[in-house]
DNA sequence: CCTAGCGACTGCTTTAGATCAGCCCATCCT
DNA sequence: AGGATGGGCTGATCTAAAGCAGTCGCTAGG
């Protein structure tokens, strides 16, 4: 099988372990059960309980939490090869909501499916526990990002950080990415209104570091963006297959 | 055994999941290996690949990210009955330090004691990632907390899940509950400036919300906090059964 | 006993980013 | 064709919180 023709998935937990055949046939019985979601409806509203996962193939979906004031703080983004909901199947009600940005493709996984998953291929469950401990770690680091960073410097961590996992399932590189969010989508990651989103975009585009515009952000100074975010990929954990 | 006698880990399990005697056992075994720290020296330093998980069982812990320019983001606190690292066994490098903020017990457990217990006991397994996946939501509620909160509804909401937190471990209550911390301490973590929170801490006592003075937070006035916080404690995921 | 150091606390000044109030340009709808 | 809608963009004004500079009180150490 050539590498294009993995599931995104797959080429990402190829980054850290090497998988067997047996486990690469796991990993794909996981992805049977196909769907289709439509831009802009929630898959998963916050406070409803939810009894399965999925695994993006498709397309991006960002997950949020609404507070009582009506903003919105999107917590992650989920692209192409990212799990969605993996915490709410042990927690009795997902903490939040997940947002389709474009139209969708994922994998329905059951509670059922993944515990037989590990139960039959215990080196497959250490790979996707990898990949939710990766979640939580880009989590973390947001969270430094808002609590710690400027706005520039927290654009410039977004986008990088961002480029550098889809580089990982192949859809981006050092030099930009096709990227489908809004403004208003930065606002609510970076906890910014829009308006200054804007000129933040505005500055880094003039400062000849990097360009966000009709749907595709284009890096010219990747070096110097990474400076000035202060941006150590570490906790992205890319270093290759730790287990062979 | 009576509740008291429980560890405090065991305490917080019981509330998601009845354990059985075998379970117990388990979970007991888990917490062989003691060891302790002395306040203000790192227990893992960020960077350091680290091999162990801890389970606190007496004292408090931060876990913090030190950026570039000097400054520091608290990550999350653990307080007994709180896992330590558990994330950083699958990630080869740990991504933030462990500070003792008083003088603390804790049990070391190595990664094959870990996958042992969940090999034996499949339930205490679930248990485990249940307290990991709450760990996660928490850290997800507080960044919403920096990105949204002012400054008043960020610390009355961080004092109140803390005092939710400890009144699962039985070391406090709606009344108020012990603690070490310093205002440095919550400036690092709600993104504040210590001054700043000197000021928040003087409102939130003059309008008779909350008194935190002398290592002791006293609610005066629970029920106001909630509503000025907005204080939904859902995410906390204490629904279950307590101890039957 | 004196001093060093930490933590709590305060007033004054500055600034990053919000908010308000718009405009422009597509696309979509009827 | 004529609105409505959504996204991007801009200048002017306002404000929450930072930064600075310093006091006070307690504890520990020589």
């Amino acid at each position: 099988m050539t590498v294009e023709a993995l599931s995104p998935l797959t080429r990402k937990l190829s980054a850290f372990v090497a998988l067997s055949e047996v486990e690469l046939a796991g990993l794909e019985r996981l992805h049977q059960r196909r769907r289709s979601f439509v831009a802009g409806r929630d898959m998963v509203h916050q406070g409803q309980s939810s009894q399965a996962a999925y695994i993006l193939s498709a397309g991006w979906v960002c997950s949020y939490k609404l507070q009582a004031d009506g903003t919105r703080q999107i917590v992650d983004f989920q692209v192409p090869g990212d799990f969605l909901g993996l915490r709410s199947v042990l927690l009795r009600t997902s903490d939040h909501s997940f947002e389709p940005i474009v139209d969708i493709e994922a994998a329905e996984v059951l509670t059922s499916d993944l515990l037989d998953a590990f139960a039959q291929t215990p080196r497959l469950a250490t790979a996707i526990l990898w990949a939710a401990s990766r979640d939580e770690a880009m989590v973390v680091e947001h969270l430094v990002g808002i609590g710690r960073r400027d706005a520039n410097a927290r654009m410039a961590h977004f986008l990088l950080e961002l480029g550098s996992r889809l580089a990982l399932v192949g859809i981006g590189s050092k030099e930009g990415f096709d990227c489908p969010l809004t403004q208003y989508h930065l606002a609510d990651t970076l906890g910014l209104s829009a308006v200054h989103v804007n000129r933040v975009l505005r500055q880094l585009r003039e400062s000849g570091l990097v360009t966000f515009r009709d749907g595709h952000v284009t890096f010219h100074d990747h070096g110097g963006l990474v400076k000035l975010a202060e941006f150590d990929p570490a906790y992205l954990d890319h270093a290759g297959p730790l287990l062979e």
